[in-house]
RNA sequence: CGGGGUGUAGCGCAGCCUGGUAGCGCACUUGCUUUGGGAGCAAGGGGUCGCCGGUUCGAAUCCGGCCGCCCCGACCA
């Protein structure tokens, strides 16, 4: 690899410089620019049709689950925000407020929405009569603003990209139901579409989303060993029902408070593709979420320059049906800056297309995965093509998790889960008696968190790793984003 | 928000110590030649040196303040 590492130029290297060769990617991929924002960044078509990608998959999924979409104020009245205290004691110190139009101070200041179950539950509780209205399962895709003190691109934003479900059930069954339900419609998005392998698990007490009961996430573990929290799920029990009223008349007879969830994914998901698959050339996108699956280099020497063309244009109207195919026509570029373009911006597939393989009736397939090159037969591509995509796809999914399984500890020894932990190897999986004293003090002493709590518990048995008393779960700890 | 670094052309950097007309490589424009892993030659264009203030005859350079970005921590999707 070190005679290919001189064509990449643009980039550090992953394994020297992680956080840079991160940067890099965005940047130099054409994903995202830094905007004249305070943490905030303008998508480039490219990063944004990675999103739209995300959406209109997720989306698909969503309406398949019985969820419908809506829209929401982006401005959310003070007193309707303040409602809830836990709530409020979560986001206060991270959004912004409109105090003011004009000269003219506004009788009621607004928070820009960090999150809406505020404003959502306070529409839930005009729209929702009587047990016959439920559920209720709404989302919108929306932005909204956390004032965060640290940013990165995709990662960490002041203002980020993503959909927040909301729904109202009419008993604590139907809507535990709901989040798990799209707990694993998350799940099985992650993991298919991104290739992307998580654990999914319950958040600690300590970790759980301001205001819910319970909160469910899946957790990745991206390529430097931290680990990142690629949804949730929460069941917020009947607390925002209480404060902003929303009951309905149940076929009792009674008036009942609902039941709700809130469900979320993040442009964060961008930040972990990178993460995940990206290597020393850049960006690795699966094929089913890469805007571009395969792109065709045409290598057009003057001398069969008009008879290259035909054939690469030819070749793109064939393949156009089965693929998301782009034909690279500038010819201001050397095939070699196109090569290492396109590799840079992790295009599953590419085909290069000269005269050696006009004359053999071929077509030169490279994956971007692998790296590997191979001569295919022109004649039968379009057939064999959408089984090379999914095979790409699946490789990744596989190096994937390969990478999770040989990157988790099972541990029972606290000094060895600090050495695992500070070298930031991965996941430890240990024993947690569920004291926040001793979650409170492996944070303290090896910056890792829970991350989650498994579903698959398996059958807990051994000790707290941190202070030896039985344990009550088993716990996935990791240094996170 | 603490500690460290950094800011000079689109990108990467030199110049700053020792103040005196702002430079290099890549990219960009034009022309010709080129095309199987970042093409060659020639001629060009482009910078209020992050911002504000101070010192000085004169500031990219010295001094003060502020801001952005990156890294390491603490907090969150």
């Amino acid at each position: 690899m070190a005679e290919s590492k001189e064509f990449v130029q643009e980039i550090h290297s992953r394994s020297e410089d992680f956080s840079e060769w991160y940067v890099d990617v965005v940047l130099k991929a054409g994903l995202a620019d830094y905007a004249p924002v305070r943490g905030c960044m303008a998508y480039k078509p490219y990063g944004y049709a990675i999103w739209e990608a995300i959406m209109s998959e997720l989306d698909r999924r969503f309406k398949a689950a019985g969820v419908q979409n809506a829209y929401f104020p982006l401005l959310i009245p003070q007193s309707i925000f303040m409602k809830e205290a836990e709530h409020i004691e979560g986001f206060a110190p991270e959004v912004p407020w409109v105090t003011r139009v004009g000269q003219e101070e506004l009788p009621e200041p607004y928070v820009i929405r960090p999150t809406s179950e505020t404003i959502i539950g306070t529409m839930f509780a005009k729209w929702i009569e009587s047990y016959r209205d439920l559920p209720m399962v709404l989302n919108q895709w929306c932005s909204v603003v956390r004032w965060e003190k640290a940013t990165r691109p995709f990662l960490r934003t002041t203002e980020f990209l993503w959909q927040e479900g909301h729904s109202a059930h009419r008993t604590e069954a139907d809507a535990r139901e709901r989040t798990m339900r799209m707990l694993e419609v998350y799940r099985r998005f992650v993991e298919d579409v991104l290739a992307i392998p998580v654990i999914a698990g319950r958040k600690s007490e300590h970790e759980k989303f301001a205001g819910a009961v319970d909160t469910f996430s899946l957790e990745a573990l991206v390529g430097d060993g931290r680990a990142l929290q690629a949804a949730t799920s929460h069941y917020l029990g009947q607390g925002f029902a209480e404060v902003l009223g929303i009951k309905f008349l149940d076929d009792d007879g009674q008036l009942k408070f609902v039941h709700q969830t809130s469900f979320g994914a993040s442009h964060r998901l961008i930040g972990a593709l990178i993460m995940v698959h990206g290597d020393d050339r850049g960006l690795v996108l699966p094929p089913r979420v890469a805007p571009v699956q395969v792109v065709i280099v045409p290598i057009a020497p003057q001398a069969r320059r008009q008879e290259v063309w035909a054939a690469a244009r030819a070749l793109a109207e064939e393949l156009a049906p089965v693929a998301r195919v782009h034909l690279d026509e500038r010819e201001e570029y050397s095939p070699g800056w196109k090569f290492n373009e396109w590799e840079l911006k992790g295009v599953p597939v590419r085909l290069e297309l000269g005269p050696r393989d006009l004359d053999q009736g071929e077509v030169t397939v490279v994956r971007r995965d692998s790296l590997q090159k191979q001569p295919v037969k022109r004649a039968g591509l379009a057939q064999s093509l959408p089984a090379l995509l999914e095979e790409v796809q699946a490789s990744l999914f596989a190096r994937a998790k390969d990478f999770l399984a040989s990157h988790t500890y099972h541990l029972d020894d606290y000094a060895e889960m600090k050495r695992v932990l500070e070298d930031r190897a991965g996941f430890v999986v240990a024993g947690w008696c569920g004291k926040h004293e001793c979650e409170a003090e492996i944070k303290e002493e090896t910056g890792a968190t829970i991350r989650c709590l498994p579903l698959d518990q398996g059958t807990v048995s051994g000790k707290c790793i941190k202070c030896g008393q039985p344990a009550q779960a088993t716990a996935y700890f990791a240094r996170a984003y």
